[in-house]
DNA sequence: TACCTCCTTCCACTGGGCGGAAGGACTCAG
DNA sequence: CTGAGTCCTTCCGCCCAGTGGAAGGAGGTA
């Protein structure tokens, strides 16, 4: 009977699948685990229970399992996330006082953008971005300007991995997309409307190290309403502009 | 030739070990990392490989390996340490502005007290905890009130691991450590003097949730010289006080 | 009681993981 | 340039750890 054979994963990406269940989800039984992770229950049971014992899972009085502190300890000292964020923080600030938007700092995470940073006004937006949340590359502004910095390979994997429309407005073709990541990178700002919350706009900037490389992006989400206000595209700039120099930028250096 | 026996861990514990390889250290290179887990190079190797290409470690330009940015996106959203520091924070911030010393929030992890905040003023006394780092039960203040209200079996593990003593005045044996936790259980507030850093003191106070139950401490590290300020040690039951009651904690209901 | 869902344990088969060793890549000293 | 040293990467055949279907709980509902 059973035994042998199985699925051809290696058992670490399978460790890795049950973290990846958690995804979206704050809490999981151990047979949506084994769902998600696409596991037989007795496998998902056991990798389930190193998880545990390690501490990177905790089990709830429900039952249900959870991330676990040893996690938030590993990851919350991972070096470009606690860099950036405190170098970041003052003009982020800032930036939030002088226009009370959504304001973001995102570094790109294979295919998407990852939220490092949200700092919220009282703005009428709905928000979809939650620090630690991944929003597609193609769709919005901080995700269009790290895509327009980063190594042309993650451009063809972005286009083979076809695009969502998440909007009518939103590009998906590589004609199209090209020609905005060409802007992106002669203007150096990035504006998105409508293209993937109704009734938002975004506008973005690249924040670059010492060596010159974009590592990351700044953003404000606001209504539309307010796409014409110059002071908005303006102060993303300096905010960016400004994190920036104190990563060590220095503009116009060889 | 080689092949088979290997040793008696799991995969699963093998990819684990590779992640605690990077406790206290930014960055590793492979062999460090087998060393520190354990490991024959070749198998650190595949397993490292795998990290990588799922993204919980990341490789610099340098070849060394650092955690990797999904591990700070799958633990920054850990419910625990982010509903505490959410709501704990406000009450550190007015514990820090009236005694300008260094703040903290610790949940216990194992037989140890991880540190969720720290806040710091422009104090004397030299800080070894930071955010994310974990220090022994029995010696800090935050330890000794998460160690006083844990269940038995936590004192009996720390019991047999052996606690070191890191400062003369460091109280390691059963009994006095015995005497230690009822006082802290009867009075609310934990004192340690000297334990663990010379020249330091610390109070701490336990925070509770709607069901009762300790699930952090809150703590003042500073000068020794300060020890007798009363309003030291208010301050820090005051804040222990109202983060409980705003995680719904009611005091003196059944 | 019968039925359901979800969790836990069991066990015999077998292929994925193992790790020593060989081969590179690179640095440094002479 | 040569040789020694360090560290990383790849190779390959052996064998036991991992596998997963199934059976057996636990708990809830009708």
């Amino acid at each position: 009977m059973a035994g042998g054979g199985g699925d051809r994963r290696s058992v670490a990406r399978k460790v890795f699948a049950i973290a990846d269940a958690f995804t979206g989800r704050e809490e999981l039984s151990l047979s949506e685990i084994a769902g998600r992770a696409n596991l037989p229950l007795s496998t998902a049971h056991r990798l389930v229970a190193e998880w545990v014992e390690w501490g990177g899972l905790e089990r709830g009085d429900d039952g249900n399992y959870r991330v676990g502190v040893r996690v938030w300890r590993l990851g919350v000292r991972q070096p470009t996330a606690m860099r950036l964020r405190r170098v970041a923080m003052p003009y982020l600030e800032d930036l939030l006082e002088s226009t009370h938007e959504h304001v973001h700092l995102a570094i790109r995470d294979g295919l998407g953008a990852t939220y490092l940073e949200r700092l919220s006004g009282p703005a009428a937006v709905p928000a979809i971005s939650d620090i630690g949340s991944r929003l597609p590359l193609h769709a919005t502004g901080v995700g269009l300007v790290l895509l327009s910095y980063a190594p042309p390979e993650v451009f063809e994997e972005l286009l083979a991995s076809g695009p969502r429309a998440y909007q009518p407005g939103t590009i998906t073709d590589e004609r199209g997309l090209r020609r905005r990541m060409a802007e992106i990178r002669s203007t150096g700002i990035a504006t998105t409307v409508e293209e993937l919350t109704p009734g938002a706009f975004s506008i973005a900037a690249p924040v670059r190290d010492a060596t010159g490389e974009v590592l990351a992006a700044v953003s404000i989400v606001a209504h539309v309403e307010r796409l014409a206000e110059p002071q908005i595209s303006l102060g993303v700039r300096m905010a960016a502009r400004g994190i920036s120099s104190a990563l060590g930028y220095r503009a116009h250096v060889d």
